[in-house]
DNA sequence: TATGAATGAGCATTCATTCAT
DNA sequence: TATGAATGAATGCTCATTCAT
């Protein structure tokens, strides 16, 4: 019963703990009851519906997502190369928390076709490629940088699966040090940028 | 003798379509009685579980995934090329069938916890790896062929994620030709290999 | 505060009397509905297995025997031989409403090899042996006393499996003046000790 | 396949096993296809219905019960009291075979009052009452002589019952050590008419 | 004679949801 | 606001039985 801020954040946690191991099919208001000490009941009086309480999930999800990945990408505090390495390296840790893999391609793939969170689920992979995007800014043209950032995700998410289904950490590692060493080899575009407009 | 209603073949490739729609939970054995035309009790007089019926079906799923997509890579009377492009091109196709995507990646994401398909999902990642990497090895050394076959397949899963939330299949077009580029772009290595041996 | 459709000593009740019409495999989750009203997932609100709820039925059947026939034993405003032959008739009655014999016994036969309520059971019977046995404390020493009371309850069950089989009430009825009249022809210990105690 | 007698006897043992085993309701046809290596088409083949399979196990569990208990009585090689106590130890052996207590009372307590079997359960327990008490006639008059035989063999069905719950086997000796004992304690009347007709 | 395939009804149990208090 | 009680529909699975071959 989130009757406090804290408390609100507590239950949403539990709950994407929940969908996050068992899918959003396979786990019942019965579980997420369970899972947060509320009644079954309890939830229908804060959430009108399962799907609902689910884009409530989402929408969480996407904030811790932000705050705990993406807002790497904007720490200026640090060099770009260390900015990348960190965010794949904290990505890759999500997906090994209980071997859950990413939370929105599993939702993704699994309720895709129902077209029911998919908007939200496109909203989140989009943020995810700008704010990638806003690294490999430094390494090609914006066009580039996007694409390029796409790509990565892709990969990742690719990686998440072989993961998934082998419980070997060693994919997402090896996607780590691929990307990582591929995003080093370019050159930086900020520094010739720099030179020229000093030179000018 | 057996006097069945439906043919086996046609049988497994219903309650593929009918899992690849609506994944493994989310499809009541009900649903599978719908789709071929028998009795719920009839699906048990030939399968005991569902969790059984759904291993025939990944096992079909895998022949059918090996004649239409893998056997491409074995066909030596077109050039190395075009038989990636032509992979890559049937797994689009493929992912694209009622926008269904990867069937092996959508049950990986959903039962992977559950280690129920898992021994299964992960037998068909690796044969695809093989065979995908048996076009790179005229690129690369072994180890770096299996690696890029790797790595591409994890693309293209990823690719398949954003596809499956937005419905653009521009995400899955752009995949191939991004990926067949990169293919054409390394030189053949069967050809240095023939100037040494004549070299020498 | 709670606003049940039927009170828990009458749900009870009827769940008993279909237990026992119909044993316990016999008798479905529907069956049950019916007869208490509820509906078939309303039973699982109160009690979370088949088996759990025949427990608690198997409770209430020992409370309603405890107080219909064992209260009997412990009525010292009746001289002893009338205890024993009430005890006896109410058995008797017991058996045959509805000619539903004895319920432990029926339930103990059915399940006694899934050694699934045998605890309960073999305490109910326990604990009717020590009821009966304060009677026989009259006629016999304790170890008799306990010995005398099992043999009439297990010659009791015997005449309920003849009497089930045959819908002759005779049966029961002749195993009641066999007891009785037994019972009646063991001189009363109490009175030996009387004189004696007088006596000196 | 009951091609020849011995395989007949073969399949109802099995059936008489499960059965008793099981219980009526609780076994299915598939239990005893499994049991018996027929296929459940085959059984229905030899019997048309489940209940009417159950008759011709009751039969055969009856002819066994004829040749293994009562034959006893009618073995005047033995004198009367060998006879008598010989009966009963072969009758405790019975129940004690996988605890299954006495398939007659088994029976009767769970289908009792859906009046299905009645008639041969019925037919059963008289047939051993007289065989008893054709015992018991060295001892009592005719109608004493049956009476005391059905009182005995409703001890041993209570002690069954105690049995079965407990699994302890020391109702089963104690029943036969009273029985016996109690046989034992009156005096023969075959000596008294004996001497009589010779005196006349 | 024997059997694999099939079925309609039913099994214990769970579902998302509603409602009175 | 919170919850115990309730529900109709559905879940995976089993039942006794039938039928074509």
């Amino acid at each position: 019963m989130p009757v406090q801020k804290i408390e609100k954040v507590d239950f949403l946690l539990r709950c994407w703990e929940v969908f996050n191991r068992q899918g959003y099919h396979n786990t019942s208001m019965q579980d997420l009851a369970k899972a947060t000490g509320l009644q079954k009941a309890g939830l229908y009086h804060h959430y009108p519906t399962k799907q609902l309480l689910m884009e409530s999930v989402l929408d969480f999800a996407m904030q811790r997502f932000r705050s705990y990945v993406l807002a790497v990408a904007a720490d200026t505090s640090l060099p770009v190369e260390q900015r990348f390495e960190k965010m794949l390296r904290r990505q890759r840790r999500l997906a090994m928390l209980q071997r859950q893999g990413c939370f929105f391609a599993n939702i993704a793939l699994e309720t895709g076709r129902d077209e029911i969170f998919n908007k939200m689920l496109l909203l989140a992979m989009e943020e995810w490629t700008v704010s990638l995007s806003s690294l490999y800014a430094d390494r090609f043209e914006e066009a580039d940088a996007v694409m390029e950032a796409r790509r990565v995700i892709m990969e990742y998410e690719g990686a998440v699966v072989f993961y998934k289904i082998s419980g070997n950490p060693q994919y997402l590692e090896d996607f780590v040090t691929r990307a990582t060493k591929a995003f080093r080899a370019v050159p930086s575009i900020q520094h010739i940028h720099h030179h020229t407009s000093i030179g000018i």
